[in-house]
DNA sequence: CTGTTAGCGCCTTCAC
DNA sequence: GTGAAGGCGCTAACAG
C-alpha cells in the first residue's frame, strides 16, 4: 500500500500503441483525420492504461479545457457554499467541468491585488473562464472571460451578479407594514458593503412609500453576524418607543435577534415579529421558522455561470448587470401587530 | 469594459527588470543566490506589474505547488460540504491553497474508473497531493500523495480516514437503552455503503450487550434520503407492537421519521423517541431539535488533510486507517420510556 | 491519414 | 551572481 506508480503520459500511450503521440492527441480530441484502425487501437490502449490527459500541460497549449473556474476566499460561509450548489448545478448541465480555487490572504496585502493573483494564478491555463465571488476589487486584469457574483464595488469594468437587494428589503417592510407594523427596526450589515447599502435603502423606500417617518434611533448596522445582530436587537428593544417588528438585513442577524427578544422576555411572533434576508437553510427548522426574503444565492451562481459560458463561446453579453429574484417567504415569525 | 488585457508571463518581467527569466525565476522561488539589488528591483516590478506565476506552468516544471487537491463527485451534498470545510480549515493552519475538482461521470463509465481520471487529470502536475472523498475504488495508481475519506470499501491500498461509525452507533443505542427503551427500531441505509454496515454492526452490538433480542421486523433499510426514512418510519410505527425509540442511521432518515411520527399523531419525544446520526447543522435548530450522533465529518476532513500533508513532506505515516471520533449530542428528541 | 517540428510558461542544469 | 539552453506533457502547424 501506499506505492505511488509513475505517471501516464501521452508518449506512454503513443509507445504501446506504436503510433505517434500526435496521434494519439488528434483521438484525445477527436480530430475527424484518424484511420478508423487507428483510432479504435488508440482507444483500447488508451481504455486499458486509464490514461487521461494531465490537465496542466493540455491546458497550456491549448485553449479549451472545459474546465471553469470559480475563485474564494472562503468556500466555508454559508453565502459560499449556496454559490457553490448554484455554479455547480449549472456546470453539470452545460457540460463543463468546475475547479474552486481557495487561497487565503496570507501576505496581508491589498484584498484587490490578492483577487487580481488568483485570477493570473489560473489564468493563461487551467480554465476557460472564471467566476470570482463578492469581489472588492473593480478591475480585473485578465485575457479571460470572467464574471462576478455580488461584487462589492457599484461600478466595475466586467459582468456582474447581484441579488434584487433593494427590491428584497422593500418587500420586506411591504410585508411588515400590511401587518399593521409602524415601528420598523431596522438591523444592517457593513455599510463598506453594497448589498448592505441597497437594502438599508429598500428599508427606507418602504417607509416612505407608506409615510412612515425614518426614525434614526431605530436604524441600527451590525456585521451579518449573529452576535451583531443580538447586541443591535438589544439596543432596539431597550429604546423607551420599542419596535413591534424588527426587519434584520440577513438571517444570520435574525437568528440572534430572536435570541435577543426571548433574553428580554419578548415571544416571537406575539410580542415582535422578525423578518430575516437571504433564506439560508437553517431558518426553516427554526421555531417558528423565519420569515424572510429568499435571495436565492444558488440561482446567483447558476447565472453568472451561463453568463460565463455564453462570454466563452464568444456571444457578447447583451447587460453588464444580472440581477437574480428575490422574494418574500411567509413563516411563522411574522404576526399582524396588536393594537 | 470586458475587455481582456492579455496574460503577463515571466518574459514580461524579465524584460521589464533588464535581467532573464532565470533570475526572475530565482527571486520568485527565493532560491538564495540572487545579488540584493537585483532581488529588490525584481520584486518591486513584479508587484507593479501584479504578476503571478501560471499554475499551470508551474506545475509542470516543479514537484511543488503548494495545492492540495480534493476530488469529489458531487461537491454539493451535506457531507462533501461538511468535508470541504475541514479540510479547509486544516489547509488555511498548514499554509496550503486548496483546489476541489468535480466532474460528473458522464460517460456512464464506472465509478472506479472514472475516480481514476479525475487523479490522473490533477496528477502529473498541480497538486502535490490528493484527497478523495467517499471512493468506491479500493486501488490507485498515481505518483502522488493519496488519501481516502469514507473510503466505501473494506480493504483498500490507501490511507483513510473514517467514522467510527460502529461505535458511534452503538453509543446511540446505549443511550436508548439507559433512558429504559427496549423495543427499538432501526432504519439503515444502502447496504452497499461501508458506513452503513457498521452502524447496523453497532446497533446490533448494542441490544446484544444489554441482552435484548433482535427483532429482524425492527430493521428496515432505506438510502440514507429523507423520503425513505418517512417510509420505513411508516413501516416502524404500524408494527403490532410498535417500538418506543427509533434509530435512524443519518439525520436525514431520522428528519423523515419525526414527519412520520407526526402523520401518524404521534409526539416526539413523548409517544416516540428518535435519535440520529451526523449531527448535520440543520437538526440543531428543529423542534424538538434532533438528539444525534456527531460524527463531525468536517473533522474527517481535517485529519485527511493533515496526514496528507505529512505523506507529502515525506514523513511516512503509521497507520493506515484514522478514525473521526464520533460522540452523543443529547437535544430534546428522545425521553424516558413510560411504563 | 500520419509523423515531425515547434513551442505554451516555467524551472533547472550548466556554463560563464 | 547571472544568462543560455533544455525539456516538463501536450497540441498545432507543417510536411509528407
Amino acid at each position: 500500500m501506499t506505492r505511488f506508480k509513475s505517471t501516464l503520459t501521452i508518449q506512454d500511450v503513443a509507445r504501446a500503441t506504436g503510433v505517434s503521440v500526435s496521434t494519439v492527441s488528434r483521438v484525445l480530441n477527436d480530430k475527424g483525420d484518424v484511420a478508423p484502425d487507428t483510432y479504435k487501437k488508440v482507444q483500447r490502449v488508451i481504455e486499458e492504461l486509464g490514461y487521461t490527459s494531465s490537465l496542466a500541460a493540455k491546458s497550456m497549449r491549448s485553449r479549451k479545457t472545459n474546465v471553469i473556474g470559480l475563485v474564494m476566499r472562503d468556500v466555508k460561509s454559508s453565502f459560499n457554499v449556496q454559490v457553490i450548489r448554484g455554479v455547480d448545478r449549472a456546470v453539470e448541465q452545460l457540460g463543463y467541468d468546475l475547479i474552486i480555487y481557495s487561497s487565503k490572504n496570507r501576505g496581508g496585502q491589498a484584498q484587490a491585488a490578492w483577487e487580481q493573483r488568483q485570477i493570473s494564478r489560473l489564468n493563461g491555463s487551467l480554465v476557460d473562464g472564471i467566476i470570482i465571488s463578492t469581489p472588492t476589487a473593480s478591475t480585473f486584469s485578465t485575457a479571460f472571460p470572467l464574471i462576478a457574483i455580488d461584487s462589492q464595488n457599484q461600478s466595475v469594468d466586467f459582468p456582474t451578479v447581484t441579488a434584487t437587494n433593494r427590491i428584497g428589503a422593500l418587500a420586506a417592510v411591504e410585508y411588515l407594514i400590511s401587518l399593521g407594523h409602524r415601528r420598523i427596526g431596522f438591523i444592517g450589515g457593513r455599510s463598506d458593503l453594497e448589498s448592505a447599502v441597497r437594502r438599508l435603502q429598500g428599508y427606507k423606500d418602504g417607509l416612505q412609500q407608506a409615510n412612515i417617518d425614518i426614525d434614526p434611533d431605530l436604524i441600527t448596522s451590525g456585521d451579518f453576524s449573529r452576535k451583531a445582530g443580538f447586541k443591535c436587537a438589544q439596543q432596539l428593544l431597550s429604546l423607551p418607543r420599542r419596535p413591534t417588528a424588527i426587519f434584520a438585513a440577513n438571517d444570520e442577524s435574525a437568528i440572534g435577534t430572536i435570541e435577543a427578544a426571548r433574553e428580554a422576555g419578548l415571544a416571537v411572533p406575539r410580542n415582535l415579529s422578525v423578518i430575516g434576508f437571504d433564506n439560508i437553510p437553517e431558518v426553516s427548522y427554526m421555531s417558528p421558522a423565519l420569515t424572510t426574503i429568499d435571495q436565492s444565492i444558488d440561482s446567483m451562481g447558476q447565472i453568472a455561470t451561463e453568463r460565463l459560458i455564453e462570454l466563452i463561446q464568444g456571444k457578447p453579453l447583451t447587460n453588464t448587470l444580472y440581477k437574480a429574484p428575490t422574494r418574500l417567504i411567509i413563516r411563522g415569525s411574522c404576526e399582524a401587530v396588536v393594537h
